[in-house]
DNA sequence: CGCACGGTTGACAACGTTGTCACCCAAGGC
DNA sequence: GCCTTGGGTGACAACGTTGTCAACCGTGCG
């Protein structure tokens, strides 16, 4: 196979037989295509004419050699338990990139990242961009490399908020202070409350939120009602031996995400505690496994994809030159069957 | 801001200055990167020490450029309902890449994914290869392109394997008869299938083994048992409503995969049916599903990581110039708590 | 009428790598 | 001892695009 051989439809059309059908120079077609002024009308017009009649499109690869954006963003995640979460994201960001002219590049990561690593990936790939999803994007090490380097960089759900950094995040405190207004609405006064994994910024936002509104009820938080998690639905399970074990259990239990909801709720069966009957239990994000266990769980809806989407955008716009933004999306309670008024008769005890 | 500012950290290495420390040229520079013959053992020797001396690692995008190879392949995937599925998937692909130095680009399709859609990807990322999921591995239209192309391609789980193609797949007949032995062992002779997604071969190849070993124990199938269904969680409890319609209703149910299951778990809980006791449910693919829902599915694994991983492998080695070849994985029964024994007693009729 | 100026355009180098080909040299055959 | 052979090596073009810079316009001003 010599180098030169045209197997049809392989190589698409390069910019060079563009300027000839066009009778520019390649220089010109690439100011067209790159959208540059001073290009008379007339000439931008047949030099687009040419690029659709060719069906041009330019090689990310060669603009990645030759200049100085590659159009390419990359996506740091940290592989989380709850698949559906990431699958998510990545259909925001994907959409995002799509619609900008982007490509997405992808870079799981596992907890034992180093700044090294990430240098690598953008070294290699030569992204435009890092979109850092929680809980990476809380990581001062890899966000100091990326300043350093001069590479633009958007926060998913950090911690907490920079002004000189784009970020975008659900209104984890509010959503759950929403949640726990409602679930005080139907008469519990005994909540329990089950962490989400500490590196999150959501996990520690969630439990604020839920403190502030039993505060602003007049109500002081038992110390023994609020039990560790690590988001994952054993956490759950475990969450609900735990808090079951108090002297007097919740008559409602809150989890920081709906997988660790579906533990508690199928911890609750195992022992035989009717739910919403005995127990009423609600979780967070609004996850297919919300709608998936019996009865369904009463969670917030967390926008991820549009957040990913918005994300995408904020950065693609940062690295046109646009300033940071930081902004908020709201989320939305979804109320289902696994919450109900608490029963007035119920055993006590272990 | 100038062209050639040397902001520190953010460009590596290049091949000429690997070549300044070496002493050689830069043609033999990447002799020895490329692991090509005919360099003097001490000559390599001397390159390999330079190359880790500067931390030097080739330039994808200019590899791709000047090259035939650009060292990445592309995953076709269709979001299925099931996240973990293609989380997965995802994984054992990356894995696979990540271990041959390989970068992989991800493509998600929907329903209405043309062999055009499929061109434009290939030209402008130019993939070495292409790594093709159900249903889309299915697709003649995108297989011919490709064939015609002449990019090489592996099938994940194709509806039937070709020569020619490389492939990888779970035996889902072999796995489908050990499920349905399983059942028919606890004593069910009343066996409910809920179908998958047609455009699935696994839907079709679950449906075969469960009526040949109907069939191997000298049963006949009821077709009124048989239901359609795809794949996701409500196909699941329309499944189970449609076969509680039937004048004697199953006593065992099986699903073409876990969501559609879990399904017609949670439909059985609405309307009163207990499971294992009334009714055993069963699933297949052992994802995150199985273990969430109340009881928990006894499934059949499917080691899809560990197919995508094997898929990758063998589209590396098939680039490479190896022969395509066709492989099959085993699955695992997972017996857990959602299938018993049939009751004695129980009630016909709707 | 000449000149400065800004919009328009193109020639050319550069990006970092691989493919091609020519060259050099030592070993082996006659 | 000469010629062939093939391993080892490097010079150079090529890949497809963008950045730089010079040149070419016509226009408006002095």
């Amino acid at each position: 196979m010599g180098r030169g051989d045209a197997t049809p439809g392989r190589r698409g059309a390069t910019i060079r037989e563009v300027a000839a059908r066009a009778g520019v120079s390649i220089k010109t077609v690439s100011r067209v295509v790159n959208n540059e002024p001073n290009v008379r009308p007339a000439t931008r017009e047949r030099v687009q004419k040419a690029v659709s009649d060719l069906d041009y499109e330019p090689l990310p690869a060669a603009r990645g050699l030759a200049g100085r954006r590659t159009f390419s963003i990359g996506l740091l995640y940290e592989n989380p338990h709850e698949f559906s979460y990431i699958q998510r994201l990545l259909e925001g960001a994907y959409a995002a990139c799509e619609k900008t002219g982007h490509a997405l590049l992808l870079r799981p990561c596992t907890d034992d990242l180093t700044p090294a690593m990430v240098r690598q990936f953008v070294r290699q790939t030569r992204v435009d961009g890092v979109l850092l999803t929680a809980p990476i994007a809380d990581r001062p090490d890899v966000t100091s490399l990326l300043v350093e380097t001069g590479i633009a960089f958007a926060q998913v759900s950090p911690r907490e908020t920079n002004p000189l950094w784009t970020s975008v995040s659900p209104d984890d405190a509010e959503a759950s202070r929403a949640l726990t207004d409602y679930v005080l609405g139907l008469g519990h006064r005994r909540i329990g409350f089950v962490k989400g994994d500490p590196r999150h910024g959501a996990s520690h936002k969630r439990l604020a939120g839920h403190l502030d509104c039993l505060h602003n009820h007049g109500l002081t938080a038992d110390p023994a009602l609020i039990v560790d998690g690590r988001f994952d639905f054993d956490s759950g399970k475990r969450g609900l031996h735990a808090l079951w074990q108090v002297p007097d259990p919740p008559t409602a239990i809150i989890a920081c995400n709906d997988d660790s909801a579906a533990g508690v709720v199928v911890a609750a069966h195992e022992r035989g505690i009717g739910i919403p009957d005995a127990l009423s239990v609600a979780g967070f994000d609004d996850s297919p496994t919300a709608t998936h266990t019996w009865p369904a769980l009463t969670t917030v809806r967390q926008p991820i994809a549009a957040i990913a989407f918005r994300a995408t955008q904020l950065l693609v716009a940062n690295i046109a030159g646009e300033p940071p933004r930081q902004e908020t999306f709201e989320c939305d309670l979804v109320a289902r069957a696994s919450t109900a008024k608490p029963k007035r008769l119920r055993k006590t005890g272990s």
